[in-house]
RNA sequence: GCCCUCGUAGCUCAGUUGGAUAGAGCAUCGGAUUUCUAAUCCGACGGUCGCAGGUUCGAGUCCUGCCGGGGGCGCCA
């Protein structure tokens, strides 16, 4: 077992769960037996607690506190743990020892992951995420799940894990017929040649406000919807220019973004698999008639029933999603399949996976969603022409950090200024996001999308900055090559508070992997870099005495490293200078 | 009507899965730079954790009800 392979909570929680075995012969027999140590909530309480005895006075029927001073007396040594201490009802307190977090900080410094283990090895998870809807320009809306999904595939992809990220891409269904026949008659070559999407969407708005009061229209765009899906080559010539359009747009904003998919599977990937699925359904008996319609009753699980075959005989998003799934399962045998996607579709996807289960899938199905994304004004409308568009606000993010970085390098060369304003704007409006609850309504307004002071990433991606100009400054005046001669030792608090927060960046990855919560990284990083700001303004390194100087340069590289990992799995990059 | 979800400082939000004295940022006020990037740091101010019950050694966190915001509830995706 070498240290690389399990992080210090779990190194902790191994020790405390021995200690209580061995006080409590009862509980070597409950293999569910776990007595997790965290970190403490104050520092005078200590480095990391264990509140395990509290929860054991009932079934041992003894008082937590004996329950843990009785643990503490039998605990096996750990070169980790410096001192056991039994406060209050029974906190089981513990101190790390200095030498060991100093040689293991070391260690972690050394290695690009920061002794992160990689759990994931073999195992395949499929990420369905961005997934925008052909022929409409990406909005401020798309970007919680763009960039959500992405931290997620990059947290796993870290973690080991072989992920499938596919961009399930809304290309197909009934809006196509309003939007061909909307592009017979009113589409505008000059518009559709200078920004494609942008008039496709104007066409698909134009057409779908006239079949609101037109029944011939809306006869007319069901025809075509009937020609598209019956393979007629001129209506099928017409979809496959609107979905290149729009997958053209897209791939550049995704370019922008930093973001790469496997694979773009729209919906019509699935298109011949439908009568199958539905055959096979009928067969075993999983849907039924009703009302012309083809359904699965899923009453057992509390939940309304799953149309998958509407009353014209044609196929709904259920069907398409459940074919989908099935894919997924046979083509990549993935651990789990992960969507990410607005709050609208938690019941959809209840229902996807309830069925998707009766189809006999195992795979774990899990759906990450997120709230609506607002105006303060209320929700955003094509119709009222209040939608933010994608690519407005990265402009207006890289714009607002241009004049910052002019302002504060005017030495820099203007490409340097360009590509640092684009990685300070875009890294401020992924941490808006990313930084957030995901579960919680999101009101859109520019200053708060576009803050770059406080709990935002350029306050990371500055402390980072300070500490590149360090090591380029020592690297000046001192052999950078002695660095690694000279130990790791705290002389001041602020260092080994420091040094503990960086041993716990394994846990923090792990979690926010495992929970699907890409701000817990975030708000670890903030917390480092809070810590590290502290550090740099307060205690000096370059002017410190040799030694104490090399201690602290190599601390601040170790920082470094866990800033420059932590935003990279975010998805958001760490210039050397801003 | 039913289901999901959110409600924490003036504003925007965290809160490690039930732990000890509820934390940040913004805003306001006061302070710090002949020094390693002041996009920074230090301090002050600021709280009935929506309301009322309940569960227990302990509740912002769990259960019930109510109030308020958001979303959803078979032929859109």
């Amino acid at each position: 077992m070498t240290q690389e392979e399990h992080t210090l909570e779990q190194e902790l929680s191994t020790w405390a769960r021995a200690a209580f075995r061995a006080a409590f012969p009862a509980l070597a027999e409950a293999p569910d037996f776990a007595a997790p140590v965290a970190r403490t909530a104050q520092e005078a309480h200590g480095d990391a607690q264990c509140n395990a005895a509290m929860g054991l006075a009932r079934t041992l029927r003894k008082p937590p506190r004996a329950i843990a001073e009785a643990a503490a007396a039998a605990a096996p040594p750990h070169p980790a743990v410096a001192a056991v201490e039994v406060a209050g009802p029974g906190f089981l307190n513990l101190r790390i020892d200095d030498a060991w977090a100093a040689r293991r900080l070391e260690a972690a410094a050394a290695d690009p992951r920061l002794g992160t283990p990689a759990p994931g090895a073999g195992r395949t998870l499929v990420l369905d995420y961005s997934s925008p809807n052909v022929a409409k320009p990406m909005h401020v809306g798309h970007i919680r799940s763009t960039v959500i999904g992405n931290a997620l595939d990059r947290l796993h992809r870290f973690l080991g894990y072989r992920v499938i990220a596919d961009n399930h891409l809304g290309d197909w269904g009934t809006q196509f017929g309003i939007l061909i026949l909307g592009y017979r008659h009113f589409a505008d070559p000059v518009a559709l040649e200078a920004a494609p999407v942008e008039e496709l969407e104007r066409i698909y708005v134009a057409s779908y406000e006239r079949a609101r009061e037109d029944e011939a229209w809306r006869d007319a765009a069901r025809r075509e919807l009937v020609k598209l899906q019956q393979g007629d080559p001129e209506n099928r010539a017409l979809w496959t220019r609107f979905v290149e359009l729009s997958r053209q747009e897209f791939d550049r904003i995704y370019a922008r973004l930093g973001v790469r998919f496997d694979l773009t599977r729209g919906e019509s990937h699935y298109n011949e698999a439908l009568p199958d699925l539905i055959a096979r359904m009928e067969r075993e008996g999983l849907a039924r008639e009703s009302e012309g319609a083809l359904v699965v009753d899923l009453e057992d699980e509390g939940l309304p029933v799953c149309l998958v075959r509407k009353r014209d005989g044609g196929f709904n998003y259920a069907t398409t999603d459940l074919a989908t799934v099935l894919d997924r399962v046979q083509a990549f045998a993935p651990e789990a399949i992960v969507y990410v996607t607005d709050e609208r579709q938690q019941l959809h996807f209840r229902q996807v996976f309830a069925v998707a289960r009766r189809l006999g899938v195992r795979t774990r199905l899990a759906h990450v969603w997120f709230g609506l994304m607002r105006l303060p004004e209320g929700t955003f409308s094509t119709r009222e022409g209040n939608v933010i568009k994608l690519e407005r606000l990265l402009d207006e993010a890289e714009e607002r950090a241009l004049a910052l970085v002019r302002a504060s390098s005017p030495d820099l060369p203007e490409a340097q200024q360009r590509a640092i304003a684009r990685a300070v704007g875009l890294g401020a409006v992924k941490y808006a996001d990313l930084s957030q609850h995901p579960q919680s309504l999101v009101t859109f307004t520019w200053d708060k999308a576009l803050a770059l002071d406080g709990n935002s990433a350029p306050y990371l991606q500055y402390a980072f900055a300070r500490i590149a100009s360090v090591r380029d400054k020592y690297a000046e005046r001192f052999d950078a090559a002695a660095l690694d001669r000279h130990p790791i030792r705290f002389t001041d608090p602020s260092e080994r508070r420091l040094a503990l927060h960086l041993l716990r960046f394994p846990d923090a990855v792990l979690r926010a992997a495992s929970a699907f919560r890409p701000s817990l990284l975030a708000d670890y990083l903030y917390e480092l870099a809070q810590a590290y700001s502290r550090f740099y303004q307060n205690v000096p390194f370059l002017r410190a005495p040799e030694g104490v100087r090399e201690s602290r340069v190599r601390i601040c590289g170790a920082v470094a490293r866990a800033l420059r990992a932590g935003l990279d799995l975010l998805g958001i990059e760490t210039p050397d200078r801003i």
